[in-house]
This record gives C-alpha cells, structure tokens and sequence, in this order.
RNA sequence: GCCGAUGUAGCUCAGAUGGCUAGAGCGGGCGUUUCAUACGCGCUAGGUCAGUGGUUCGAUUCCACUCAUCGGCACCA
C-alpha cells in the first residue's frame, strides 16, 4: 500500500491559533485519519515556522529572547490540535536541532549543484513581509503595500538561488503531472506566474540572526522560506541518503503519496520555490498542493478590530470538535473561500446530524427488542433492501474517491446522500406497523438489519470527521470503535458484514438537538458583535461580504494565516505605528497647496492619472499618482491637493512624476488631503 | 492593461460531449405519517440557464463580442 504523507502549513507564531487555522489542521487530519483507515502507512505532519526578523522584533518589544518568546507560542497550538482531536504524528519546529541541521544539509546539496552565489542585495525591505519590496511596489509614503507599513532601505551581501534556471524544468513538471496544484484554477495561475519568468531568489539575510545560519558563513542567515519550506522533509529526517532516515526513505520516497495542504496565499511558495529547491537538490517533488480558501466569519473578513479573529476553543466547548469539524469540512466547498456562519452551523447540526443521522438510529432501535436487543439474522436481502444495499455500496465508493481526491466537502454530501436514503428506507418500510404483527417480524427483521447497517457503514465513513461521534453510534451499534491497521482496508464496500447477534445498546442521543433556547444562548456568548451593526444580521452580513471580498490582500488571511511569516499579515499594522523621526527630517518634507490644472487617465494604467498642477512655479508640475480607482479625472481638475514638492523625480509608466499628491486612506476610500479655494496655488503647507 | 475564471431557482451550488417537462441542498409554502431527538416522508420555486450576435434542423450547453463579478500578474512617489 502507498505511503500517503500529508501537512499542513507550519504557522507562524506571530497569531494564536484561530479557526483559520483550525480548517487547515482539520482538512489535513481528516486526510490522514481517512488514508489510515484504509490501512496505508500514513504520516501526518504540522508544525511552527518561528523565525525571522519579525519573531526577533516582536520578542524584543516584549522584552523577551526569541527563543523564550517563540516557546511560548508553542503551547496554545498544542492544546488546540488536542482539542480537535488533530492526530498529527509529529510537531516540527522550525527552531528544533533537526530541522536546523536538515536545512543546513539542503543547502549545502543546493550549493553543490551550483545554485547558490553570493552578491550585492539592496532594496527596500518589509518587516512585516520578511521580504524585500521592489521601489516600484510600495504605495506613497515608501509603506508596504501589503501592511501599510513604512519599509526600510537594506544593503547587504545576500546569497542567492537560481531560481531562473528552473523555470523550464517546473514548467516540463508542471505539464507531465496535470493534479500538481488543486483547484484548477490556481494551477492555471501557478503557470502564468512561471511562463512570466523566474528571477532569482534572495535566500539569506545578514541584516538580523534569528534564523538558520548558512553553512560556514554564520554571519548569513537564510530566507525564511527556505527555512520554513524544508520542514516538510526535516520532519521525516531527510533530506538524506538511502537507509539513514527510515521515515524518510518511507514517506518522501518515489511511491509516497504527499500532499501539502496549504492556504491559497502561500501557493506560489509551495508550487515554484518549494519544487526548484528539491529539484535542485535531486529530491522528489510532492505529489500534489491543496490551496484551500479563506473562511469568513457571519459574512465578514477576520480581524482584530472587528473582534471576530476566532479561537477554536469556545467553539469546542460549545459543540463538541467533531461537530466543528463537520461543520466546515462540509459547508466550504474546498479550495474555495467559505463562510463561517454560527447559525448556519447549528441549521447544519440539527438537521443533517440530529434529526438525520441521531433520529435515524434512534428511530430503529426500539424495534430491536422484539429480537432480544440483538442484531437479527437475515437472508440475502431484496427489493427494497437490496436497492439501499447496493446505493450504500456505491456511495461508499463514491465518498472513498471524492477523499481520495481531496474532495472533502463531495465526500460529505455523498454521507448525506446515505443518510437521507436510509431515513426514506424506514419510511417506505413502516417497521412501526410491522412490528404489530408476529406475521411481519421476520420483514421487520430485515428492515431493521438494513437500517442498522446502513449507520455501520455511516460510522466509518464519518469517523475521519468525526472520530468520536463516529464510535458513539458504533458503540449503540454493539460493536467496538475503529482501530485502524496498516494493511487492513476498513472501508465498508460489502453490504451486511453486521454481525447477527451483535447486542445493540440503546443510549442517548448521539447528536442531541439545539433548541431555540440554547441556540440563542449559544450564538449570544458566542458571536462577536460587530459595532453599530443592528437590524438584520441577514443583510448586514450580504453586504460586509462584498467589502471583505474587496479587503487588500493579505489582510484576510485566515486558513493561510498559518503560512510561513510572509503571508501574515494582519498583524503588524495593528499594534505596530510608524517609526518616529527628528524635526529636522520632517523640515525636508517640501509640502505645498497645489491646484490641479489637468487631469488624465494614464492610458492602460488602471490606477494611474497623470495631473498638472499649478504649485505656484513658472510651469505646472506633471504628477503622476495611483488614485485612478478613487478620482475620475473630472473630479480632479481644479481641486487644491497637498503635493510634496521636493520628492525625487520618477518615472511611471513613462511619464516623470515630479512630485506626490498626498491622501488618506481610510475603510470607504481614498480621501485627497485638500485646502480651501482660498489658498494660492505654492502656499508652503507647514 | 495582460492572463484566467465565473455569471443557472430567494440563498449555496450541480449539470448538460447541443435535442422531449433544466436539477440538488437550504429557506419559504402546502400536505401527510407517528417508529424516533415534535423527528421523517411527499408535493411546491411560474428560473429570459447574464446580454447580444453567430454556427446548427435545433443552444441554456459550441463560437464571437458585450456587461458584471472574482482571482493572478502588471501597476500604485
């Protein structure tokens, strides 16, 4: 049987663990749970990246060492894994001996190929990105344009992989495995990126410590995304010769199946970066990436102003982890972005669980004990009994392939598929007025036996979600909970392996319903309440969905959340001001009223408007400036703006921009700085 | 601007290699059973399958264009 090996992100310590992540981790248990049951050998990786100038910041600030402080973080991901019941094999830290040591041996065989040099490296470098920014993509105010942050301008003598020369092997890669990425439509992107060109990748930094010392050049630290992306062979001890590190040779080798459940933002890193450095080094790619998508909350965007950045915790105490997981591994159709709706969740539960899968086994049961509470003896089964036996065959087939492609939400309805027909079964069959007569006992026999192992096959098919309703319903079952084995396929393809005889044991409720009582306690202590939202949530959230869809990049992320530091980034902006300056640099500032002369759209330019303005010179000033999204060029003509006057002179676009139109952005828009008509065009604005 | 995708019932989405009455789930409405967690089952949505044009005996399904939405890249002093 084929190894399968699965991991989801390793996430960056900067967040606690929030739903975002909850998703990611469960997509990926559920995977391995599934892979177990059907008796593969089956690893299961998650972990923490904990490197990176940001990590080595944010421990200063706390007046704490990285070390101490990224220690700290590992215990809150710890007991939610534990909560959801993640049954991952191992935790990797990206701060532990071995994966140091691992990385250091990757190096060391990219180096051999020849794909790392060392050169002059200067550009302007984000903190909160961990990555340098090209001049041309910050926004005004030299901010990063993911974090609205300034950035900082950082030589250094860097080392870097030649990315560029994998562009054609990736692109051969790419064509020769057609389910390389998932969902299509990413892989389709991944490819344009690559057909566009691969420039090399800067792969360490002399300017901070705290990451992974290059070999024999300690002062060097390397790239956070080579760090962080060799987690996924560091965990299994590789990369290594043949013999030396068993998991490795098992789970990495050429018949593993590996797949890399990943957040849609980090993909490139995943499906470009990733995949050069193994080919460089000689070692085999995954076999596959998932990007799943984001989730939204009640229709909204996380985040912390909006106070809704869930943690998993409250809603495993409110319903139980198998029930969370359920609920988004069924609601999002995976690779999509999704919502997290509390009211929909508890829709989901009582109906789908409670008074589909619960009331089903319950509504059979009581029948059993005109057999002695025993399981009864049947012939072959037709008819009716049959036609279910051979539907549940077929969708166990069918759910087995949907997982089998990662196509858990299909999986999912399929189990719901099962439900519904077995709860119409018992309604055709009418087991209650059998039951009148000793006539129909054996009928009622059959109906029950089919009934019964119609939840038999539920039980397995569920418990990759939900392990441990799964066994609840087996224990009312009479039989004993699923002990995967490797080699041993436990999924359920032959209908009637019920054993006769079996004492089934009645109980509670295995999905006890929410009433309306309870649920509007539940969604009372449990909804974060938006301000000044009031009246119908129903709308409210129609529209919040709209504008979260339109969020800049990098400010929603939420499954992905748990991506390796660059990919977070709803963090740094929120705590984190700007950085003080002197007097003295303020005064260089030559900020003055300027009055827009002319005004146009910058042709194939979608944010661009090319301005004169009347700064009070001899000659009006050619600006150009990214508001074209904001201002029509009608809307700009005759506007007094604040223009700073002495910024360098740049071309965009092929226009020279003398200057810069100052503005605000604020959550509806962007706000031009303006003065009144009273101002004459140069007036010094300070 | 370039590239790609999407646009189907109130909501979320399936689907048709072109052909009689276009589907599912949820919600809403109506009916019905009584075993069960007041659960289940049946019926019910008058949908121009975004718009326009084309190919065709015939298109919602193929092609072109348009519009809208989304994503990637570019771009954003």
């Amino acid at each position: 049987m084929k190894p399968f090996y699965v991991t989801t992100p390793i996430y960056y310590v900067n967040d606690k663990p929030h739903i975002g992540h909850a998703y990611s981790t469960a997509a990926a248990d559920m995977l391995a749970r599934y892979h177990r049951l059907r008796g593969q050998p089956t690893r299961f990786l998650t972990g923490l990246d904990e490197h990176g100038l940001k990590i080595e910041r944010r421990a200063q600030e706390l007046g704490q060492e990285p070390q101490a402080f990224v220690d700290s973080m590992v215990p809150p991901f710890e007991e939610a894994w534990q909560q959801l019941d993640i049954t991952h094999d191992d935790f990797i830290r990206t701060t532990s001996a071995r994966h140091k040591e691992a990385v250091q041996r990757l190096w060391k065989m990219l180096e051999a190929k020849g794909d790392i040099y060392l050169a002059d490296y200067e550009d302007w470098y984000c903190v909160g990105c961990e990555s340098f920014k090209t001049e041309k993509e910050l926004l005004p105010g030299n901010l990063c344009p993911d974090h609205k942050k300034p950035v900082e301008k950082i030589k250094e003598q860097s080392y870097f992989f030649r990315l560029s020369a994998y562009a054609e092997p990736l692109l051969r890669y790419f064509d020769a495995h057609p389910d390389f990425v998932k969902p299509e439509g990413r892989f389709n992107e991944v490819k344009s990126f690559v057909r566009a060109g691969l420039r090399d990748l800067s792969v360490s930094r002399s300017s901070f410590s705290w990451g992974i010392p290059v070999p024999e050049q300690p002062e060097h630290v390397m790239y956070v995304w080579l760090d962080a992306l060799t987690n996924y062979i560091s965990a299994l001890g590789g990369p290594a010769e043949p013999g030396v590190a068993p998991l490795y040779d098992q789970f990495w080798g050429e018949d593993a199946n590996v797949i890399h459940i990943v957040g849609k933002d980090i993909l490139r890193f995943h499906t470009i970066y990733w995949p050069a450095f193994l080919m460089s080094a000689g070692i085999r790619l995954p076999s596959q990436v998932w990007a799943h998508g984001w989730l939204t909350v009640n229709g909204e965007k996380m985040s912390k102003g909006l106070g809704n950045f869930l943690p998993p915790a409250p809603l495993v105490e409110a319903f139980g982890a198998d029930v969370l997981r359920y609920y988004f591994l069924r609601e999002v159709s995976f690779g999509q972005d999704g919502d997290f709706n509390h009211k929909n969740l508890i829709a989901r539960y009582n109906n789908e669980l409670g008074n589909g899968l619960g009331n089903l086994l319950n509504r059979i049961l009581p029948f059993l004990k005109k057999f002695d509470g025993k399981v009864p003896d049947v012939g072959p089964l037709e008819g009716a009994d049959a036609a279910l036996a051979s539907l549940a065959e077929g969708l166990a087939a069918q759910v087995r392939d949907n997982l089998d492609a990662v196509q858990l939400n299909r999986a999912l309805d399929a189990i719901k598929e099962l439900i519904d027909a077995a709860n119409k079964y018992v309604n055709d069959e009418e087991p209650w007025n059998l039951s009148k007569s000793d006539e129909t006992l054996g009928r009622l026999a059959q109906v029950a036996y089919v009934t019964l192992e119609c939840v038999r096959f539920l039980s397995v098919m569920l418990a990759p979600v939900m392990p441990n309703k799964a066994n609840e319903l087996r224990a009312q079952l009479g039989l004993g909970a699923l002990e995967p084995q490797v080699g041993v396929d436990a999924w359920p393809s032959r209908f009637g392996e019920l054993p006769a005889g079996t004492a089934v044991v009645a109980g509670k409720p295995v999905f006890p319903k929410i009433d309306a009582k309870q649920e509007e306690a539940l969604l009372a202590r449990l909804v974060p309440v938006p301000e000044g939202v009031e009246g119908d949530a129903e709308k409210s959230s129609g529209a919040d969905k709209k504008s979260a869809k339109k969020a800049p990049k990098g400010q929603a992320d939420s499954g992905g959340a748990g991506a390796p530091s660059g990919a977070d980034a709803a963090e740094g902006g929120v705590t984190d001001g700007p950085t003080t300056i002197e007097f003295d640099d303020f005064a260089k500032v030559d900020l003055r009223v300027g009055l827009v002369l002319t005004a146009e759209k910058v042709p194939k330019k979608d944010r661009l408007l090319r301005l004169e303005v009347d700064l009070g010179e001899p000659a009006p000033r050619q600006i150009v400036a990214g508001i074209a999204e904001h201002f029509t060029p009608e809307q700009m003509v005759g506007r007094r703006v604040v223009v700073v006057a002495n910024l360098a002179p740049r071309k965009l676009a092929g226009l020279v921009s003398q200057g810069m139109v100052l503005a605000t952005n604020t959550p509806t828009g962007l706000q031009l700085l303006a003065a009144s008509d009273d101002v004459p065009p140069g007036t010094p604005a300070k």
